[in-house]
RNA sequence: GCCGAUUUAGUUUAGUGGUAAAACAGAUCCUUGGUAAGGAUCAGAGGCAAGUUCAAUUCUCGCAAUCGGCACCA
């Protein structure tokens, strides 16, 4: 999908749409009062001021038509420079125009604004020459949004917008957002049985329906072997804990709010966790370490229970409910450069099993709200330039965010795009000084004496929810092979086949440990096969006369209409091996 | 959590202040069919809890869940 802001002429088009939707919200709500609109990658967008009146999305229309009334009027767009006093003169009378001129920090700045017929705003800019040019444009959606992004300032309104130089493309983009639903993967995990919730269950609580459940559980047999051959050492650890277990951690302190509340038994508080890092710290030190010991890498499939916010949750991408595909490696200082480049590594390994090739490397640092990250300026400077320093040296594409980090320490996150567009972490690699501390961990160095180790916290398909989630999206349903609930369907032509040729292939299938399912219901062949072609399943094979007499089988691909045949004996050794070496066909 | 919208059968949708229409899926029967929907019959529904009303699936309020954003995301 196309990123507006990647293109100059787009950006400037968007962003005099966004003027031009300003005016027409003037002058069908006169009390509007505005804040900002940016061009962003889906458009623009502008927060509006509109007092007790609210908009939705079924004054979008009327608005829209007012857009279009006033850009055909065609007034030249002008730009004027003023002095900072004589902006904040002419804006006198707003005060959120005053908010952002004040903000200006030098006394003899030029401030320019921008006019359009009866309209004014103060503007940057640069701006197209009249309205005329915006004629291709489409208002999308209406929502909320804090006045400066602050959750505890007063909401403004937001109205979301796009701009294209042609009806095509204006289009194009807007089929591109229809297509973009269809692989959502809440829409597929209904169609394809992967998943459901329930609201007696509750919200942010997927259960795992058999297509899913099989799905999960190639997944985490595949991460888990690759884990251990890496030399993972996997534990399992209670999905609870203490409360002063998480004291001890300091996620408590930071993260009480967003966790269940804490059930009390008998004088004993427990909490369901909502992370595993102050279990594995224990496992650590339940040994004593030497130097030469490390690294130890402690891995787990954990389940962990967050009470993410109600307007947060969102299929399998954002529950309350997850499993973490985490691992804890614990090792001395000289030793983090290897371990996040074999994390990395292994990132990328993973990456390339799946197919995935749209993801960034987000390097994550602290921000500058001292009572988010552990108050140690040192220990944060420390981890910061260690970290960049072996992404530098790893040669890794990345980008740096401020106010992403843990509170205990910066991370390296893989960043991926979901269907409909928002940006999740999938895979996270994180540096840590903290905890260490907080549990005293220890090793024996060299010279006999005790010496900290250094934690790594790293998730590589991050949850397995999530990861199912941007893998259905990615595939369109489609999975590979080896990961397919139901990899190879056996239709009989006729049900005069069914006892015999068509279940002994069945059975041998089945035998050979390939997921078979029998469709013998007294349908239509082309009934059966459309149905095949609809839950996307890898292999059809067609069974009838011809077929048992020669013992062969007569095999469909998904998507493709083509037959190929081959004995049976053939196709089992060749779908068992592109199983084995999971590719497909 | 905040702003806004939504909730009708297993699913996708229609409609109404006088108890609901359909398609697909399901069951039964007919059909024995060679590459994306054969036919007939049957069964099945207004999230939950209140209020207004002679009467509420429809209007109002509360709760829950879902959706679009915002904020949050160890």
């Amino acid at each position: 999908m196309i990123n507006i802001k990647e293109h100059e002429n787009l950006s400037i088009l968007n962003h005099s749409c966004a003027h031009l939707l300003a005016q027409a919200v003037k002058h069908l709500y006169p009390q509007a009062k505005f804040w900002v609109g940016p061009v962003i990658e889906e458009g623009f967008y502008y927060d509006i001021d509109l007092g007790e009146e609210v908009i939705s999305e079924e004054d979008l229309p009327k608005i829209e038509k007012e857009m279009k009334k006033i850009a055909k009027d065609g007034k030249r767009i002008v730009r004027e420079e003023l002095t900072k006093e004589e902006a904040l003169e002419k804006f006198k009378d707003d005060p959120y125009k005053i908010d952002l001129i004040s903000r200006m920090d030098e006394e003899n700045t030029i401030i320019s604004c921008y006019s359009q017929g009866d309209f004014t705003d103060l503007c940057r800019g640069p701006h197209v020459d009249t309205v005329k040019q915006l004629k291709y444009f489409k208002l999308l959606k209406v929502s909320g949004a804090y006045f400066k992004g602050d959750a505890k300032n007063k909401m403004l309104q937001r109205i979301y917008g796009i701009c294209f130089e042609n009806e095509q493309d204006l289009e194009k983009h807007l089929q591109e957002l229809e297509e973009a639903k269809e692989r959502d993967h809440r829409k597929l995990g209904k169609e394809l049985k992967i998943f459901m919730t329930h609201d007696l269950v509750g919200k942010g609580m997927p259960m795992w329906l058999p297509n899913g459940a099989m799905i999960r559980y190639e997944l985490e047999k595949y991460i888990k072997d690759k884990e251990i051959a890496l030399d993972y050492q996997h534990v399992y650890t209670p999905s609870l804990g203490s409360v002063d277990l998480y004291k001890t951690s300091g996620h408590w302190d930071h993260y009480k709010e967003d966790m269940f509340p804490k059930m009390v038994v008998d004088d004993e508080e427990f909490v369901l966790r909502p992370m595993n890092c102050p279990h594995h710290m224990l496992i650590y030190k339940n040994d004593l370490h030497s130097y030469r010991d490390l690294p130890i890498r402690i891995g787990e499939l954990a389940h962990d229970f967050r009470y993410e916010a109600s307007g947060a949750v969102c299929g399998l991408e954002r529950v309350r409910c997850m499993c973490q595909n985490d691992a804890h490696i614990f090792c001395s200082i000289n030793q983090v450069g290897d371990e996040f480049a074999s994390v990395v590594k292994l990132i990328l390994d993973v990456y390339k099993d799946f197919g995935f090739k749209d993801y960034s490397f987000r390097l994550s640092l602290r921000g500058k709200e001292k009572e988010k990250y552990f108050d140690d300026d040192e220990m944060w400077d420390k981890a910061e330039s260690m970290l960049r320093k072996v992404l530098t040296d790893l040669g890794l594409d990345f980008y740096e965010a401020e106010d992403e980090a843990a509170f205990y320490g910066p991370k390296l996150d893989v960043q991926v795009k979901s269907a409909i567009g928002h940006d999740v972490t999938l895979s996270t690699c994180q540096l840590d000084f903290l905890l260490p501390e907080r549990f005293d961990l220890t090793y024996i160095n060299e010279e006999g004496k005790k010496e900290r180790p250094v934690v790594i916290h790293r998730a590589i398909l991050g949850t397995i929810d999530r990861f199912s989630a941007f893998l259905l999206e990615e595939t369109k349903g489609a999975l590979p092979l080896w990961l397919s609930p139901v990899q190879v369907v056996v239709i009989p032509v006729s049900s005069l086949h069914h006892e015999s040729y068509a279940k002994e292939v069945y059975e041998k299938l089945k035998k050979s440990g390939i997921r078979v399912k029998l469709d013998d219901r007294n349908e239509k062949l082309g009934y059966r096969l459309r149905e095949a072609q609809t839950q996307k399943i890898p292999y059809t094979l067609i069974l009838g006369d011809q077929e048992k007499e020669n013992n062969t089988v007569s095999y469909r691909l998904y998507s493709k209409k083509d037959t190929t045949s081959c004995l049976l004996d053939e196709f089992i050794s060749r779908v068992k091996e592109k199983i084995e070496k999971k590719i497909n066909e």
